[in-house]
Formats: C-alpha cells, sequence, structure tokens
DNA sequence: CCACTCATGTAAAAAGTTACATGATTCG
DNA sequence: CGAATCATGTAACTTTTTACATGAGTGG
C-alpha cells in the first residue's frame, strides 16, 4: 500500500496561501495546525527538495523578503493540482496513542495515588491547552475577518475545544474514582 | 534525551498479568488497550528478544499451552522493577495527528462539500468506535468482576466514550456550519 | 562585540508499518 | 485433503525526532 506522505501536502496546502521559506512553513504549522499537527525542520527542508525535485514547487526569484539567507517557494500548477487531489482523499482511521491510558491502565501496579498523578498532570496539560485554543479562536476572529478559510479554521479550532474540554470531565471523573479507592482500598 | 520505548513496557504490562506469547500479547492489546495503543508483531517479536537478552523476560520452560509452535514468556523480578518504574514516570506530551482535522483546514481549496464529505466519514468512524468502546466495557464488567484492575480499565474505556462522543458532537456542529456554507456560499 | 534570533540544512537514530516467508494445527 | 487459523519471525521501508553544524543579521 503506497505511503501517502502526509507532511509534503501540509507543506504544499501552506505554500497554496502564500511563498513561504522551510523556517515560515514551521512557524505557520505551529500556530495554526498547531496541537492537531506538526512538522520539524528534518522533514521539511528535504520535503522541499523532493517537491522542487517533482515541479510541485519552485523557488521564489528575486531578492527575498527579510533576511538575506531566506529562501522562499512558491507553488505550481502540478503542485496545487496534487494539494487539491489529496485534499480530497477520504483520511486513514485516526489512529492515537495516548501515553496516560496506558499508564492508567497499568495503574493496578503500582496504586491508585500514582493514578492520580497521572490525571492530574493530564488535566493540566489540556487545561492550557483548552487556553491555547481560546486564544487562537481569538486571533482567527481578529486578523482573518472576511477570509474564506474562516469557518473552516474555526471549525478545526472547536474540535479542539470540544475534545479538550470531553478530556477535563474525564479528568473529574477519573479524579473521584480514584481518591474513592485511594481512601477504601487495600493496595500493595 | 533517552527515547522511552514504550512498546517495551507495553509487553512487560501484560507479561506481569499473566505469561503470554507474542501473538497473545498483540492480540490482548488490541482488545484492551484498542485505540489508544497498538502494537504490531514487527515491534513485539523483536522486542521480545531484546527483553530476553536484557533479563526483564524468561522463556515459559515445559510443554506450551495450546499449539506446538507457541512460545510464551514469563516476566522476571528485574521485569516486573523496570515496568513499575515505568508506570510511575511522568507521560510525554500528549501529541496528536488528526488527518481529517487538517484537511478540513485546506477545505477552502475544495469547497464545503468536500469537506462534509470528511466529516462524515469522521463521523461514521468514532460511532463505529464507541460501540466498541460500549461493548469493551460490558465485557469488562462480566468477565473481571471483582479483579483489582477493574476500576482502572473502566476509567480508560470512559475516556474513549468521552471523547468518541465530542467527536460525535462537533460533527454535528461542524455539518451544520458547512452545509449552511454549501447552501449560500459561492466557492471555487 | 556579544547574545539572540533568523535561517538552512544534514546525519543518525529511533519508532513504526508492511509485506513476506515459513510451518503447524484444527476443522470441515 | 484443503482452507483457515495459529504462530513466529525477518527485511525493507517509511516516518519522525533529535542533535548537530553553520552562518547571517539585529539589538543592546
Amino acid at each position: 500500500m503506497a505511503r501517502s506522505n502526509h507532511s509534503r501536502f501540509v507543506i504544499l496546502g501552506f505554500l497554496a496561501d502564500q511563498p513561504r521559506s522551510g523556517y515560515d512553513i514551521r512557524k505557520v504549522v505551529e500556530a495554526s495546525l498547531g496541537n492537531f499537527w506538526n512538522e520539524s525542520f528534518g522533514q521539511i527542508y528535504p520535503a522541499l527538495k523532493d517537491l522542487e525535485a517533482e515541479g510541485l514547487v519552485r523557488k521564489a526569484e528575486g531578492p527575498q523578503a527579510g533576511r538575506a539567507q531566506r529562501q522562499a517557494y512558491v507553488i505550481t500548477g502540478p503542485g496545487r493540482e496534487a494539494l487539491e487531489k489529496w485534499v480530497r482523499t477520504p483520511a486513514g482511521p485516526h489512529a492515537y496513542r495516548v501515553e496516560t491510558l496506558v499508564k492508567v491502565f497499568f495503574a493496578p501496579l503500582v496504586g491508585p495515588r500514582e493514578a492520580r498523578a497521572h490525571v492530574a498532570r493530564f488535566r493540566a496539560e489540556h487545561g492550557a491547552l483548552l487556553e491555547k485554543y481560546r486564544t487562537i479562536g481569538a486571533h482567527l476572529d481578529q486578523d482573518c475577518t472576511g477570509q474564506p478559510g474562516l469557518p473552516y479554521w474555526k471549525l478545526t479550532v472547536a474540535c479542539g475545544l470540544a475534545v479538550g474540554n470531553a478530556y477535563l470531565e474525564w479528568c473529574d471523573e477519573a479524579e473521584a474514582v480514584l481518591a474513592r479507592l485511594e481512601a477504601g482500598g487495600t493496595h500493595a
């Protein structure tokens, strides 16, 4: 089964919006796809080279805006076609690994106290994430008014909020269950 | 930063419960950690060899229950120690990649109709997942009554349910937004 | 001038998936 | 006996992370 190589298309996606350098792409991925996707330089720079070799992007000519070493890339016609094709393609199954849940699963080995610590950290993490999503949402409303992408982008933020809230509610439930176990139970 | 090599510990975790073969481990991971973790044979068999070389597990002796070729492994004292240490160690940041959200993010390129298709598939996927979690929850209640791990295991299922429901609710919201866009909007 | 950020890139390692090869056992 | 399942394992490949090396420009 041919692999889908998502990184390439994420890069193309941001070049479709405007010319950007590898460094720019990294930043914009972090700021917008944020916590449901990320790309490291180790992926971006080689991918840009490959994309150029295949004619899906080309180097922006002339003096670059900003710093001297900066090299922006521009998407090409075939690049746009490849991108749109990928966007239309059904997503693969949603695989996710949640280390915290695995540790809660095995927590009978170490007792409810340790499990509660995991839950507490998980709560802090997702609390912070929710804050971040709220900030992103506010920025979107301010900076992107009128842009056709806005409703789509807000939906992705809404998903982060919905799931983040679900995690926090689960933390409440877990905390209650584990506190009762710790109070009442005899454990190793 | 030394990597944590989670697979090893998941394997140890299931050997702590009872002796199992690589094949067994694969099955039990799928059945219990299910959709928030998975291990493939390509990870399990090499990992078992390594664990044995390090003295964290050993081969079960004598004729194996079940088939002839079956080779079960048993966790050792040091293995148990290493496992408990890992279970106590704080989980790393919760990284997750949601391909569907990336495609929704870039969907302005292809219009609301395509975005709705992504949402519909996402809904079907998570609907099925919720069913699975309910089944697992029911099995837990039936088969694991009285086992000390039960409340912990139920918590992991509860988390799957909470998040799955959040995804479904988001699908409703997304569907509504996109339907409005498709009806009213002029798009490329 | 020094520290910091901007910027590009490579090399190596780690992690994970997939496909394949092999053979035993069970069930119809 | 043939098909399906049980069972183990390897090799190749893809993907991703991490660490490192390098150097230019900016601000104090």
